[in-house]
DNA sequence: TCTGGGGTCCTAGGACCC
DNA sequence: TCTGGGGTCCTAGGACCC
């Protein structure tokens, strides 16, 4: 009506991907039950095969539940830096289908398909073509759902899979989704679907229809805006390349509780230094720095965080602030878990003209430089050749 | 059964300035 | 002498996603 022609939105998502990558690289697994995640003491399942889940087990549960359900099944640590890998090369084909291509994570990804009907044919042809072309090249399955925007393209990969292809019927969007219920709306997770119950809302009809005012009364008014938008099947959300980062961290969950400085530091700096270092690779400065305690008692999750007085990408000045922000938490309490992220980034270092910078500002530039100059050494030669005084080595690092 | 690690976004309250 | 309201920045916590 105003000239804009539809968008054609298409959303590829691969099948149980840890897992299936595991078995496409040991066929022996093939038709076995499996499960990718770990570590085996405090983990949880990050994929499991569909032999694995039809005994229950599911994504982000914990392995000794997992392993009560399914015992006879495999489990293997995840290969984070292999699936990268893999996932790479799954982009590189989707790149030739359009040149808008959006990963959401390592397994899924948007594509705008606006316009492309002349090269690939109508919205299934154009699906079929996607998951030949992907099996073809990585020898996996992926499902695939195409609508006319972002929302419903991702609901529909999710419908049939796996080796899913749902296209979302053009002009008759908000009938399709109308009977599902409200979790299957993109932002409503337990949380507020138990408030919609509350409300009487059940499915996604229900929340198109819904008094606005009493939707924001029940889940907030930004969350309640835009849950009603998209169960009207509206979402005028691109598809877009260039995601600028937020953040960057660094965590891990202890095999054991630990409580005190003294134990809880020389972790905090591990995360440190592995976050600066993802921080170089970027080519990013942070702008602050949180740190993150998970406490045993009552799974509590406690932050702290801090700007920094000048942009920082070594590890020494993150650990000196993460160091400080530490004594504002309780450390005499069991940990389970510690860790550091870095927020406000910036591309660069902000141009410092000051004619007598303080000691500690140039104290983190030649410490910036000097962790340059380490980064190249163990990029060359490897990441066990070189470690800074009192760190511990890359003992956890994958790379 | 006892809860990973990587993220994004929102809310609410306080400080501060005009 | 007492009291505004808006805007911005910051922090801590939490929901949600894969």
């Amino acid at each position: 009506m105003d000239g804009e022609r539809a968008r054609i939105v298409m959303h590829v998502d691969m099948d149980a991907f840890y897992a299936a990558v595991e078995v496409r690289d040991d066929p022996t697994l093939a038709g076995r039950a499996l499960i990718v995640g770990g570590p085996r003491r405090r983990g949880v399942v990050a994929t499991a095969s569909y032999e694995a889940r039809r005994f229950g087990v599911h994504s982000a549960m914990p392995m000794a539940r997992a392993l009560a359900l399914c015992p006879h099944a495999t489990v293997l640590a995840p290969r984070m830096g292999h699936y990268a890998e893999v996932s790479a090369q799954i982009m590189r084909v989707l790149a030739e289908f359009s040149p808008v291509v959006e990963p959401l994570s390592l397994d899924e990804a948007f594509l705008d398909m606006t316009g492309a009907e002349r090269l690939f044919g109508p919205p299934e042809a154009m699906a079929r073509a996607v998951q030949r072309a992907v099996r073809a090249r990585t020898a996996l399955s992926c499902s695939v759902g195409v609508a006319c925007n972002k929302f419903l393209a991702k609901l529909a990969s999710d419908l049939e899979k796996p080796g899913g292809l749902v296209v979302v019927p053009f002009g008759a969007e908000a009938a399709f989704v109308a009977p599902l219920p409200v979790r299957r709306l993109w932002g409503v997770g337990p949380r507020a679907a138990e408030r919609l119950a509350a409300g009487g809302l059940g499915t996604i009809g229900e929340v198109a229809r819904a008094d606005s005012a009493a939707l924001a009364r029940a889940v907030g008014s930004a969350l309640g805006a835009h849950v009603q938008r998209l169960a009207r099947a509206e979402d005028d959300r691109p598809v877009t390349r260039d995601h600028a980062r937020v953040s960057l961290g660094a965590e891990v969950t202890l095999a054991e509780d630990v409580r005190g400085r003294a134990a809880i530091e020389p972790v905090l700096r591990a995360r440190c230094e592995r976050v600066a270092r993802g921080l170089r690779r970027a080519g990013l400065c942070a702008g602050g720095v949180r740190v993150k305690l998970r406490y045993s008692r009552g799974f509590r999750l406690a932050t702290r965080q801090a700007r920094l007085e000048h942009p920082a990408d070594d590890s020494a000045t993150l650990f000196a602030t993460a160091r400080a922000l530490l004594e504002r938490l309780d450390l005499r309490a069991p940990v389970r878990l510690v860790g550091v992220a870095v927020y406000a980034l910036a591309t660069e270092r902000a141009p410092q003209l000051e004619l007598f910078p303080p000691p500690a500002a140039r104290a983190a530039r030649r410490r910036s430089a000097l962790e340059h100059a380490v980064d190249r050494i163990r990029d060359r030669f490897g990441a066990g050749t070189i470690a800074f005084g009192g760190a511990s080595p890359d003992d956890d690092a994958p790379d």
